[in-house]
DNA sequence: CCAAATAACTGTAACGTTTTAGTATTTAGG
DNA sequence: CCTAAATACTAAAACGTTACAGTTATTTGG
C-alpha cells in the first residue's frame, strides 16, 4: 500500500492549508511553499535520504522512525514533487490516452474517460490526452509519447487488425493496452467487446422477429472489429438461413445524415432489407431516419437492432429499434487497470479480455404508447 | 516564435530516429538516449548554458552561434525535457481540464476536448484531465491542482453564479477560464454561450408558430446559465404575451427517461403547454419521447425548440423539433486560447466572450417525408 | 575480548533545466 | 594608451527526488 506516496486528484484528503493565502507567486501555478522531503527532514531532524526511504517503507529504516516520518508527512500534507520524481526516475506517473478526435461513437470519449479516471483515482497517475486528427499520421502521437517518454503507459482506441502503432509500442517496450484486438502475432493487453456475438445475437433477434433479408451497417474497413462484426453477421445469417443485403456505401464513420440517406436509398431500391443491424448508436439513429424518409414504419416493414454506448439514448428512441449495449465506461476502467498492471509487471498475455453484455430482448410496440397497437413480432 | 522549443504532440515533425531500436530500457517509458542540452553542447563544443540560451534566442548569444545550435538541435531532434524544465522553473506546460464526469450534455466532453486540443496543438502544452464525480467536493480537483502546482492553467466547466472554485483559483493566482459566467464581482476569463438569446429566440420561434403556452426544461438550479436561460425565456414570453407553464420536477441534469416521463405527465395533465424549450439535446429528445408517449404529435399539438451540441444529432430527429446549435468545439478552442493568453499576461478583462450562434429557422413538416403533409406553421 | 555482522541512518551525486554571477575578449571613449 | 563598456560565452548552483556507497553504533559469535 502506497500510503502517503499515493498522489493524484483522487488521493486521500488534502493537507490542511499550507500557510497564509499568499497573493503573489514567483512562478505561475505553484502554490508558494509546499513541503518537500527537505521540510520533513528538517522537522524530524533526520536526513533527506532517510525521509525518502521511510515514506516508501524501505527495509533499512526503523519502524518507529517510519511512523514518525509518515505522521509528519501527513500533517504537513506532503506530496512528492512530480517533476523531481520524473527527472530522477524517468517515471512520469502519466497514462496517455490516444484518441482520434473525429471518431465519435456517441458516448465513447466521455464514457471511456470516465472509466479510466475511475481506475486512476487514488493512484498517482494522471490522465493526459494525446489526440490526433485524421489529417495526421496516426503514428505521430504514439511516436511522440515514446520519443519524449511522456507517459508510463498508453491506451489506444480504434485498433486495426494490422496496427503499426501496436508494433511500434511493442518494439519500444512501452506498456500499452488497446481497445480492440489485433491480428499480427503480437501478444499485448487489450479489452474488446465481442462484436461477433453482438452481430450474431442481433441477427438471431431479427430472425426471431421473422425477418429474412438483413443489412449490416458495419465499421469502416481496416479496424479489427469490422471483421468480427461481419463474421458474426454472416454466421448468424447462415445459422438462420437468412439473406444478406449488401450495404457498402456507408460505414459507422459516416455522419448520421449520410447513413440516413444511404438507408433511404437502400429501402427505396429493389429488394430492400427487412432488418438492419447497426453497429453504433449513430448508425441506429441514421437507419431510423432513413427508413422513415423512405416512408417505412419501424416494427412493421422492418426492424433494426442497434448497438449503443452505455449512455442510454436509444432505448426509447423508436419502436422497432432494438438495442444491445456496449459499456465504454467499463472498457475504460478495464483498459486503465490493464495498463497499470503492465507497468507493475503483469505479463500481457494475462491481460486480454473480451466482454459481451448479453442478449438484447426484442421490444414490443406496447412500450411505445403513441404507436398503433400492433405487435412487432411477426409469428 | 518558439522554434525548436515548441514541444508537444502537435509540434513540428519528429526527429529522425534517435538510434537503434533498443529492446530494453532501464526505466519504463523512456526512449533510451534522447538528446539533452548536454548532447548539443558537446556536439557544438559550446557550454550547456550557451546552448540553452541560444535555443531561446537570448540577446547575449551571437547570431551565428544561434543558427548553429538550432541546426544541430533540429538535426538530433532535441526536445526539452519536461521534468527538467518543470523542476527548474515550476512551469508545467500543462492545462488542466476539470470536469464533472457525470454531466453529459451529449457531445460536450468530446467536442470540448477536441477544441482544446486544437488550440494546444503546436504549443508545448499538454492537456490533463482532472475529473470529479458528484460524490466528491467540486473543490477537490481545484485544490489539488493549485496545491501541487500540477498545471499552469485551468479550464472549468459547469460554472455557478457564485462559484467557490472561481474564488479559490482567483485568490491563488492560478490562471483559469470558465465555460460560463459568474456573478461574484471577480473579473476572470470566460467563454459563454448566450443562453438568454437562445431562450428568447426559442420563444420567438414558438410564438411565430402560433404557440401560446410554453414550458422550459431548464438547467439545474445554481448554474449561472440557468438564470440566463430563464431570463431569456421569461422576457420572450413577455414580449410575445405568452404564458409560462411551470416545470420544476426535472432539469437538464436528469436522464432522458426522467425528462420524458416528466413531459408525459405534464402533457397529460391539465393545461398542458403547446410549446417546449429544451435547454439541451438530451432534454429535447426526452421531450419528444414524453410528448409521443402522451399521444401527441410534434408539429401538430405542440412544437419543441431544443439546443444541441455541434454534434448534429437532433436536426433530423423529429418534425416539430427545432434546433439551435451551441458549438462546444469552438468553446473549447476559445477557452484554451484564453488560458494561454492569461499565462502570457493578457489581463482577464480582455478575455471575456459571449457567443451566440444565431437564430434557428422554423422547420416545416415537408422536411420529413414520412409525416403527413401538413405545415407546422399555424397561420 | 575482538572480529564480523547487522541495524539504522546519512552524504554525495545525478537526472535536465535555467538563473546568477561571472570571465574573457573586443570595441569605444577620452 | 588606458579605462569603460559592450559582446560572447560559461561555471556553478539550484529545483526535488532517488540510487549508491558509506558511516556509525550495536549486536553476535567464536
Amino acid at each position: 500500500m502506497k500510503d502517503i506516496q499515493a498522489e493524484g486528484p483522487g488521493a486521500p484528503d488534502a493537507a490542511p492549508e499550507t500557510g497564509k493565502p499568499q497573493a503573489q507567486r514567483k512562478i505561475a501555478g505553484a502554490g508558494d511553499q509546499r513541503p518537500t522531503l527537505k521540510t520533513i527532514a528538517f522537522m524530524t531532524g533526520l536526513g533527506i535520504t532517510t525521509v525518502s526511504k521511510a515514506l516508501k517503507d524501505a527495509p533499512d529504516i526503523g519502524e518507529a522512525t517510519k511512523q514518525r516520518v509518515k505522521l509528519v508527512a501527513k500533517q504537513v500534507g506532503y506530496r512528492p514533487n512530480r517533476a523531481g520524481v520524473r527527472l530522477r526516475t524517468g517515471r512520469t506517473n502519466v497514462i496517455s490516452l490516444i484518441l482520434d478526435t473525429e471518431e465519435e461513437i456517441i458516448g465513447l470519449t466521455s464514457q471511456m474517460i470516465q472509466g479510466i479516471s475511475e481506475t486512476l483515482a487514488g493512484t498517482p497517475y494522471h490522465l493526459v490526452l494525446t489526440p490526433y486528427t485524421r489529417r495526421q499520421d496516426p503514428m505521430d502521437p504514439v511516436r511522440y509519447v515514446v520519443e519524449t517518454g511522456s507517459a508510463d503507459g498508453v491506451i489506444l482506441s480504434t485498433t486495426r487488425a494490422d496496427d503499426p502503432r501496436v508494433r511500434y509500442l511493442d518494439e519500444h517496450g512501452m506498456p500499452f493496452a488497446t481497445h480492440g484486438r489485433t491480428q499480427m502475432g503480437i501478444t499485448h493487453a487489450f479489452h474488446d467487446y465481442d462484436n461477433e456475438a453482438f452481430a450474431g445475437d442481433a441477427v438471431s433477434l431479427l430472425a426471431g422477429l421473422g425477418r429474412k433479408r438483413l443489412a449490416l451497417i458495419a465499421p469502416p474497413a481496416g479496424l479489427t472489429y469490422t471483421r468480427h462484426m461481419q463474421d458474426g453477421f454472416l454466421n448468424g445469417l447462415n445459422d438462420h438461413s437468412l439473406h444478406a443485403v449488401p450495404l457498402t456505401s456507408v460505414s459507422l464513420q459516416n455522419s448520421i445524415q449520410e447513413i440516413a440517406e444511404a438507408i433511404r436509398k437502400l429501402m427505396s431500391g429493389p429488394n430492400p432489407p427487412d432488418g438492419i443491424v447497426a453497429g453504433s448508436a449513430g448508425a441506429g439513429i441514421g437507419a431510423c431516419f432513413g427508413a422513415e424518409q423512405a416512408g417505412l414504419c419501424l416494427g412493421r416493414e422492418l426492424d433494426i437492432v442497434s448497438k449503443q454506448s452505455s449512455f442510454d439514448l436509444l432505448t426509447w428512441f423508436r419502436p422497432g429499434l432494438n438495442v444491445i449495449t456496449e459499456n465504454f465506461r467499463e472498457a475504460g476502467k478495464d483498459l486503465a487497470a490493464k495498463v497499470l498492471a503492465l507497468i507493475e509487471g503483469t505479463p500481457a498475455k494475462d491481460l486480454q479480455t473480451v466482454v459481451y453484455s448479453g442478449r438484447a430482448i426484442a421490444r414490443t410496440q406496447s412500450d411505445h404508447l403513441p404507436q398503433p397497437a400492433q405487435p412487432s413480432q411477426i409469428p
